[in-house]
DNA sequence: GTCTATACAAAGATAGAC
DNA sequence: GTCTATCTTTGTATAGAC
């Protein structure tokens, strides 16, 4: 694997653990085996590593959303299903909340160029869950009490909060419980 | 106003803002108006800082849901809706998130002793919330589609992840728009 | 209770050898 | 592409005068 990956793998561990600001050049270098001064090879500062930690992260997701709206014959509560799979996964794992849960904690300490990255990331969820809630409103799947919009704000803010509350509270399977409820929510009572 | 206490103003305000991990004694003194180690006078570490600034918001919280609970011929929606009430003041005031919910995201980055009382913190809003949802349902104001402890870790999920995602993305009365679905939620179709 | 001065470590970043 | 060495700033904390 390329030294720019797994710089890239350790500075999101860090900051999806830890934050930020916790997440430095050192700490970054030794997990990967190399000096502190030879990332600045591969990412010429702090900032510029961690925008290119979200950018790849952006992307991850957006391929993945894409790939489920791409499907023919698409099962809409299966494509919500999907979507909650990798908050789930962080919640099991433990310690690792959302990346962009994490940075956007943080917001006001960081540089511009992350600010922006993670308020696409957000942004781009938010339409994503719109068009399945929508769709699925449409095809009388779901029963929606609000606007598509609003529902996917709720999905998107109870997830990232989720994740915070559980890390914190050491709750067992926390994230589950309102994935279902969550679910509940949209198929009327 | 005693510097104790405007130093705990600062640091609160600062960790709502910037994170924990971004607050520093010398922006603290700053903005109070004394020297850097002056500071220790009143609280010896950072970590002690940090730990009354939770102790404090835990007790105002505490004394406001008390507060609520102890009125006679309570009504729950009421209740409810005085719950939301900072949360919203929050978001509309804008850059500042809940103080727990900013200290979560960085949690592995936190000493022990703040990560207890950042723990404790959302505990005791689930145990309050739970308690108010309990009452509601069994009053027959509320029609709970799922237990009133999973309900009551929805709210407080939503409520932290919609101040996040508000201020990541600058959407105007975001936070509103979360509590009125939550709202309906408890209400059946 | 606040100050100046200082110790000490860690951080982000640069220069130049290999 | 990685290293050693170094610079500069910042951060937490201490010592001791006023």
């Amino acid at each position: 694997m390329k030294t720019a990956d797994r710089l890239l793998d350790a500075a999101q561990d860090i900051i999806q653990r830890q934050g930020y600001n916790a997440m430095s050049f050192d700490d970054v270098a030794k997990m990967v085996g190399i000096k502190k001064p030879s990332i600045v090879h591969h990412f010429p500062t702090k900032a510029a590593l961690g925008k290119a930690v979200i950018q790849r992260y952006r992307e991850m997701f957006g391929q993945a959303l894409a790939g489920i709206l791409a499907q023919p014959d698409q099962d809409l509560r299966q494509a919500l299903e999907f979507y909650f799979g990798p908050f789930l996964e962080l919640d099991e794992k433990g310690n690792s909340i959302c990346l962009c849960g994490s940075l956007a904690g943080e917001f006001g300490a960081l540089p511009d160029a992350i600010r922006t990255e993670v308020g696409l990331f957000f942004v781009d969820h938010q339409t994503w869950l719109t068009l399945i809630l929508k769709r699925g409103a449409e095809e009388g799947i779901f029963q929606l009490s609000g606007q598509p919009n609003q529902h996917a704000c709720l999905i998107l803010s109870a997830l990232q909060g989720a994740l915070i509350v559980s890390r914190a509270t050491a709750a067992p399977h926390y994230v589950q419980q309102i994935a279902d409820l969550l679910k509940k929510g949209l198929v009327g009572t």
